[in-house]
DNA sequence: ACGAGGTCCTGCGAGC
DNA sequence: TGCTCGCAGGACCTCG
């Protein structure tokens, strides 16, 4: 499930075809574009030279020659960029869950799957991404940002934390993974209203979060089931995970055991009883 | 304005 | 062994 780590993986391994020309391009999963039909995005998206690739939040941004594709991998979505083959056998490798191939001038091929089609992707002009961006909220390991900006940011509401912190327009990038591993380590209970931490708190959370991305960052990501890093292979960060799928099992710390709920958001919350309050 | 809950989508694992 | 069913959940949507 691709959250900040695992898009900034995939991102980082994308650079791999900054530079390159698409010669062709081809849309095998209509339903997946969102603002756009398959034959203007193929369209824009022969001849155009890949002038960059970057990250916002949980999206993979392909700046090209004027107009940004932007890709929310959802659940299930991944990149793959390989040699051109000649002969590809339809059921080889997953062929059916390819969303978008992109043949290039320099003989790769850039495939974009995605199994459950959760996944989103918009072509947008440089205002209507500037737009996109200014509605999803600050990035949560750009050192600017303040523990107080970011309380300020999140205090407002008397949701569940765990719940506030996932929502895109107050942070960018966390989901429900990182949600519960940053508010375990910062010893916060995920159910406590936003509106009722202190600055303090907000201070540890807004710590933790980033010593739990850039930890995941640095082993590729976490790797339950489908994501993978562009160069295929699964991330490491599985290994790391303190309460995330571990409920029934003896927390880290103090071996109590963990517990488990989906009363927030519909979304499993594992979480120590006695370590977070 | 805000919050709760439904929707999309498919593979997988639990249970009978 | 083979089937059905429910779950996984990010973002967006509607309804109250």
């Amino acid at each position: 499930m691709p959250e900040l780590p695992e898009v900034e993986t995939m991102v980082r391994d994308l650079g791999a075809v900054r530079g390159a020309r698409i010669e062709t391009a081809r849309v095998l999963r209509p339903d997946v574009l969102k603002n756009v039909t398959p034959r203007t995005l193929v369209r824009r998206l022969t001849g155009a030279t890949v002038r960059a690739v970057s990250r916002r939040a949980k999206n993979a941004v392909l700046h090209l020659d004027d107009r940004y594709l932007v890709i929310q991998p959802g659940m299930t979505g991944s990149f793959s960029i390989a040699p051109r083959q000649r002969h590809r056998r339809p059921d080889e490798e997953g062929e059916a869950y390819i969303v978008l191939r992109l043949s290039l001038a320099d003989g790769r091929a850039l495939a974009y799957r995605d199994v459950r089609r959760l996944g989103r992707m918009y072509l947008l002009p440089p205002a209507g991404y500037a737009a996109f961006s200014d509605r999803i909220g600050p990035e949560p390991l750009d050192p600017s940002l303040t523990a107080e900006a970011f309380a300020e940011a999140v205090r407002s509401s008397r949701q569940a934390i765990k719940k506030v912190l996932m929502d895109q327009r107050r942070l960018a990038g966390v989901g429900n993974i990182y949600a519960n591993e940053a508010l375990f380590a910062a010893g916060l209970d995920p159910s406590a209203p936003a509106d009722r931490l202190d600055v303090e708190d907000y201070r540890r959370l807004l710590a933790a979060v980033r010593r739990i991305l850039q930890a995941a960052i640095d082993a590729e990501g976490t790797t339950l089931r489908d994501y993978r890093t562009g160069s295929g292979q699964p991330g490491n960060f599985q290994f790391d995970l303190l309460v995330y799928g571990r409920e029934g099992q003896p927390c880290r710390v103090c071996g109590t055991r963990l517990a488990a709920t989906h009363a927030i958001d519909a979304r499993v919350t594992v979480f120590c009883h006695r370590c977070q309050r």
